[in-house]
DNA sequence: GGGGTTAGTCCGGTCGATGGACAAATGATA
DNA sequence: TATCATTTGTCCATCGACCGGACTAACCCC
C-alpha cells in the first residue's frame, strides 16, 4: 500500500532562503517589461528589507540587471529589475522518431543557437549516445555561450520514460535501446547536470517559462504532435505523477460512434483527434493521395507530417471533405478537452506542439463553444482557450526549459529536504 | 488571462517552525502504534534537536502522549510518542437532500458522538442555518467535549460550492437558498472556524486523515453517492482546482452503446455507472418494482438509496439480470477510472461514499482487471484498487476531517505568507 | 531651494534550525 | 556485579534569514 517510511519532509533555514530567491526571481522573470523592488514586495508578502537584500544578491549573481527607472508621479522613482538574458543558458535535445533538435536556451527562454540531425534508425545505443553527445557539444561551440554559464541539459522524447533511471522506455525508433542509462551517461560524458521528461511535458513547462501570460497560473497543455498527450500544470507546478507518466489521454472516448481503437474501445482520442488518425481519414476519403507504404506496420512519423500539412492545406483551399474531416477532430477534442477542464477545474486551456500551427485558427474558432456546450459549470464559468506563443521547435525548447524550471522555479519541492 | 498581480508568495522564519511542526505531528499521526525521535529525525530530514524541540512543544501542547518504550536491541530504548486522540476535537456535517449528519471527532479521526436530523425540504435559509446551528450545539453539549478543545466546524454538501464566499452554490434540495453566506453566518453565531467543501472532497480528505495506509501519497477517491464524483490526492495533497470545484468525472463517456445523457452524449458516467442510473435500469428491467412517483421529476435521495440496497440484495440473491446491472456497471466504472489514473499516474484508487459497502466486493473483483486492460501502461504497472475503511458517515466525517487537515496537515500553502 | 513623498538601505533584534558536547538508559561482557 | 559500548535524547552556543524601525536618496511641487 505504497512504502510507509515515505513521509512528508521538513524545510530549514538555507531552504527557505533559496525558495524566496527562486520566488523574487521568477515574479521579475514573468515581467518581461520590468518590476521594481516595491511590487515586488507586495507581490511576494516579503519584507522591503528581504526584497532589498534578494535583489541585491540576484545582481551580484548577475542574473538580473537594474534596466532603468519608473517615474509614477511623486517620489523617487523605482528602479527596475529585469532578467539578464545572457546570465545562464540552457540546453534542449528532442528527441523525436524522425529528427533530433537540439538548442540552446537564454535566460529569458529565447533561442541563440540551434541545430537539427536525424535520429539514426537502428543503430547501437552507444552510437546515438555519441550522437547526441556530439550534437550538444557541437552546438555549445557555434553559440560560444561560456560554459560555465550552462546550467544544465534537458531531454524530451516521446514517452514513456522511466523518471527515476533518467531512461527513455522502448522508444519504438530506437531498437536496441533497452535501460539505456541516458541520463548518468550524458552527464558523465557532459560534465553537466542532465533531466529527462516525456516530450509532452517538456512543451508543458515551456509554455510556463517562455509563454508569457497564458503560462501561468494551472492549465491543461494540449500537445499536438503525430499523437495527442496532455501536460497538466497547477498553481504553476507541472503534475508529473509518481512515475513521471501522467497526462495520458489516448484512450479518453469522444465518439460513440467512431471507429474501433486498438484498446478495444470506440472513437478513443487516439482515433479521432491525433492528426496520425486524421491523415489516415483523409486517405480513405482520398481527399489527399496515399503515401503508405504497405511494408510499414508503422507509419513514419516525417510522413505523417507531410501528410497532414497537405490535409490541412487542402481545407484551406475550400475542400469540404478535409474541412469536415478536421472540424470533427475539432469537435472530438472538445470532448476530449471537457473531460479534463472538468476533471481539474482549471484557468485556461493551451494548445501547442509540433502540428498546431496548421490547426489553430480552425481550432481556436470551432473548439470554444463546444467547450462551453460540454462543461459541467456550463458557460456560467467558461474556460478560456489559447494557442501558445512557443513556435514549432517546442520540443527541444522544452527540453531546455525543463533545467531552467529546475533551477529556477519556486516549487514546494525545492523547499523541503533532500533525502 | 488570469491576473497578472496572481505571483508567488514568500515564506518567513514562524511559518518555517509552522510547517515543521506539522511534518512532526503528521508522521506522528500516521503510526497508530507510536513513532520514536530517532525515526521522526529519518523521516522528515530534520535534526534530532529540531525533532526534540518540537515533541516538547506537542507535548505541552497535548496533542501528543509518551507512549511507552521500545526495546531494539543494545542502547537506550526509544521513547515511542503517540497522538493524543483528546487532544483536540472538530465537528462536522453533512448536509445531503435527505438527511443532515452531525459528527464530533477526535483527533485520530475516531467519532465520539454523532446525530441525524432530516432536511427540511422548504424553507426560509435562516430556519435551516438555526436548525444547522442547533444541532452543533446540541452535539457538542452531549459530546461533552470542552469548547476550547474544538478546532473547528466542517460542512460538506454535494457540489458545486462558492468556496471564497463559503456558500453552497442553488442546494437542488434546499429552495430559496442563493448566495446564502453559510460560512459566515455560522462563525458567527459559533465563534468557531467553519469551512465549506465539496462532499466529494470531505471524503477524500476523510480517507487521508482516517484512512490509514491507503490515505498517503497519491490516489484517485472515487465516491459513489447518489452520482459519483472523484477526489484527487496528489502527494498527500487534495487538488480543490481554482474554484473549488475539480473531480467532475460525471461526463466521461464509459459506454458507447450507452443511453443517451442529458448532456448530449452516450453513455456518460452519470447514466452508467451512478447508482440512481443502476436503480432506473432495474426498474425498467423489471428487476426491482417501481417506486417512482410520476409527478417527482427529481427522484428523491432517499428513494435511490432503498432501491439500490433492494437491487444490491437481489443481485446477491442470485438474480442474474440484477448482477448483470452491476457488473456491467462495474466494467464501465472501470473506464472511467481509467482515464483518470492514466491522466493522473497515481498510486492507487480508493472507492468510498455511502453507497459503497453495497458493491464493494463485487467492485473489488471485477473492477481490478478492467483497470489494467484500460490502461495505458498496460499490465506493466498495475495500479491497485482498495476499499475505503471509513464507513457510513463519511460525509460528516469527511467534513470534519477538513478542519482537521487545514489545522494540522502539512501543506505548500500553510508555508506560503498570507495576502 | 525647501518641504513633502516615495524608494531603497543600514542596523540591531528575533527566532528557528544546527552541530557538538553531554547526560541517561540499556545490553553485553568480564 | 561492575564496567563498557551503544544508542537515545537534551543542553548550549552559534548561525543565518527575515523583520521593524531609523535613516539616506531621489524626485515632484510650490
Amino acid at each position: 500500500m505504497g512504502d510507509v517510511a515515505t513521509a512528508r519532509r521538513g524545510t530549514n533555514l538555507p531552504r527557505m532562503g533559496d525558495f524566496n530567491r527562486s520566488v523574487i526571481f521568477d515574479a521579475i522573470r514573468r515581467a518581461p517589461e520590468g518590476r521594481s523592488r516595491v511590487e515586488l514586495v507586495e507581490m511576494s508578502g516579503l519584507s522591503t528589507q528581504t526584497v532589498s537584500n534578494i535583489a541585491r544578491w540576484l545582481l551580484e549573481q548577475e542574473l538580473v540587471v537594474e534596466a532603468g527607472k519608473e517615474r509614477a508621479g511623486i517620489g523617487k522613482p523605482r528602479t527596475l529589475l529585469r532578467l539578464n538574458r545572457t546570465g545562464m543558458f540552457a540546453v534542449g535535445v528532442h528527441i523525436d522518431p524522425a529528427v533530433m533538435t537540439f538548442v540552446v536556451l537564454d535566460l529569458v527562454g529565447g533561442v541563440v543557437a540551434h541545430s537539427r540531425r536525424r535520429t539514426p534508425k537502428a543503430n547501437r545505443p552507444e552510437r546515438v549516445m555519441a550522437l547526441i553527445h556530439d550534437g550538444i557539444e557541437q552546438l555549445i561551440a557555434d553559440s560560444e555561450v561560456p560554459r560555465d554559464k550552462i546550467v544544465g541539459v534537458g531531454v524530451a522524447a516521446p514517452g514513456p520514460i522511466d523518471q527515476e533511471r533518467g531512461t527513455i522506455v522502448d522508444p519504438p525508433h530506437l531498437v536496441d535501446w533497452h535501460r539505456v542509462p541516458l541520463r548518468d551517461a550524458l552527464e558523465t560524458s557532459t560534465g553537466l547536470p542532465v533531466l529527462v521528461d516525456k516530450d509532452v511535458t517538456a512543451a508543458a513547462v515551456a509554455e510556463t517559462w517562455a509563454g508569457g501570460a497564458s503560462g501561468a497560473g494551472s492549465f491543461v497543455f494540449v500537445y499536438l504532435g503525430t499523437g495527442v498527450g496532455a501536460g497538466l500544470v497547477v498553481h504553476d507546478e507541472l503534475m508529473r505523477g509518481v512515475s513521471g507518466n501522467a497526462g495520458e489521454v489516448g484512450h479518453i472516448v469522444t465518439d460513440p460512434e467512431g471507429p474501433v481503437c486498438w484498446c478495444g474501445q470506440r472513437g478513443c482520442v487516439a482515433v479521432t483527434c491525433t492528426p496520425q488518425a486524421m491523415v489516415e481519414e483523409a486517405e480513405r476519403a482520398e481527399v489527399i493521395p496515399e503515401t503508405r507504404h504497405a511494408a510499414t506496420l508503422l507509419r513514419d512519423a516525417r510522413d505523417v507530417d507531410a501528410q497532414f500539412t497537405r490535409l490541412c492545406r487542402v481545407a484551406a483551399g475550400g475542400d469540404a471533405a478535409a474541412g469536415d474531416i478536421l472540424n470533427r477532430a475539432a469537435e472530438h477534442t472538445a470532448r476530449a478537452v471537457a473531460v479534463l477542464t472538468n476533471l481539474l477545474d482549471v484557468d485556461r486551456v493551451v494548445f501547442g506542439g509540433p502540428m498546431w500551427q496548421r490547426v489553430s485558427e480552425r481550432y481556436l474558432e470551432r473548439i470554444p463553444p463546444h467547450l462551453d456546450a460540454f462543461s459541467a459549470t456550463g458557460a456560467l464559468r467558461r474556460v478560456p482557450v489559447v494557442g501558445t506563443g512557443v513556435g514549432d521547435d517546442v520540443g527541444a525548447i522544452g527540453a531546455a526549459c525543463l533545467v531552467l524550471e529546475r533551477t529556477f522555479t519556486p516549487s514546494a519541492a525545492r523547499l523541503l529536504l533532500a533525502h
